[in-house]
DNA sequence: GTCTATACGATGATAGAC
DNA sequence: GTCTATCATCGTATAGAC
């Protein structure tokens, strides 16, 4: 990626996380990047698939790092600890790219929607094994595994709808509220331990 | 409300949900009323007048529901559950206003957006008052009570932007699901029954 | 690679007849 | 209350010079 596609990039996220994809103008992320609005067109063949790169790329980032992290982790409590707390951890640190991602799917054409949702699917189906694989073992109570899922990603999805960096609380706090509220959800009840 | 003025208002809420408000124009509106454009504006001033007053009557309905169910509930666990039960009913049977109530606030002017926020706000304090007495009287695990109260408020919202009417499940089989699991999450341990 | 200039369409909104 | 006609503006995108 050359040094203005990025500049580019990094002035569409700024832009589409403060004001949305359809109210933001080429006009306004070229002034942001100091060239013209023609010379966005040189860099991207158009608006939407200036969004469509920023989605692909951070959806690609995301279930890379959710993979590299689970790699070495062992139980399935833990390992769904693991993944929820990278799910949170990912989409605060990457609160703009990450709320783009969820929330202007609509801007996209069909051709790239099916692209990016498959992507999506793939990311939730890891969860989903999760929980299914948790409730075999008996470390989960019986659910419904897809239910679930939704329920569990959309809670921290939403953490980048408020989310305020330098708030109250940090990341970290964040993450280990979630992570115990919802291994206590996933167990109703088959109670082991909670973590510190 | 006039017929015509209910009509329109319905043609949006339709068109709001489908594309998104900025997506949808004053034209395409007119036509799914079988009217010209500019009679839009003999019954709301503006575009932006015509979603304010959707999210207005939603969030003063959403509220409404609420306070009206709780009445007659005793108990604290009672009333979160009663509570939770109602806001994944209206977030489900009124899903396409609810989506542009919790979707759409970008498109409001400041002034309009003050009031809207203010109007979630008084609604996210029923919760938050729900979750602060279930812990001081021990029959939920101490918390961080705003966190929570977005947690499981979104958590259910979500609900809106995947739910098919004429699924697999129905809205009060979804609604049980989304009950255990927060309570569940609002006790961590502390368990003395679950609903059947 | 970035510029100036412009094509072209669509939009929200208004004026005024009926 | 609804219509026809129109305005003013802004949007994405392209052409072609440098």
């Amino acid at each position: 990626m050359t040094a203005m596609k990025n500049t580019i990039t990094k002035a569409a996220i700024d832009l589409f996380f403060k004001k949305g994809y359809y109210a933001t103008s080429i006009s306004e992320i070229a002034r942001a990047c100091g060239i013209q609005k023609a010379s966005i067109y040189y860099h991207f063949a158009s608006k939407e698939d200036l969004l469509f790169s920023i989605m692909h790329d951070t959806m690609a980032a995301l279930t890379d790092y959710l993979r590299r992290n689970l790699e070495k982790v062992n139980g399935i409590e833990e390992r769904m600890r693991r993944a929820v707390r990278c799910h949170v951890r990912f989409h605060l640190e990457h609160q703009k790219e990450t709320f783009i991602a969820s929330s202007e799917l609509r801007g996209l054409c069909n051709r790239n929607y099916l692209q990016i949702v498959a992507m999506r699917d793939e990311y939730e189906e890891i969860f989903q094994e999760l929980i299914a694989a948790g409730t075999r073992q008996g470390v989960f109570a019986p659910c419904d595994v897809k239910i679930l899922s939704y329920a569990i990603l959309t809670l921290c999805t939403a953490g980048a709808f408020w989310f305020k960096p330098g708030g109250r609380l940090t990341v970290d706090e964040i993450a280990a509220i979630y992570e115990n509220f919802i291994i206590s959800g996933l167990k109703q009840g088959r109670i082991e331990r909670l973590s510190a």
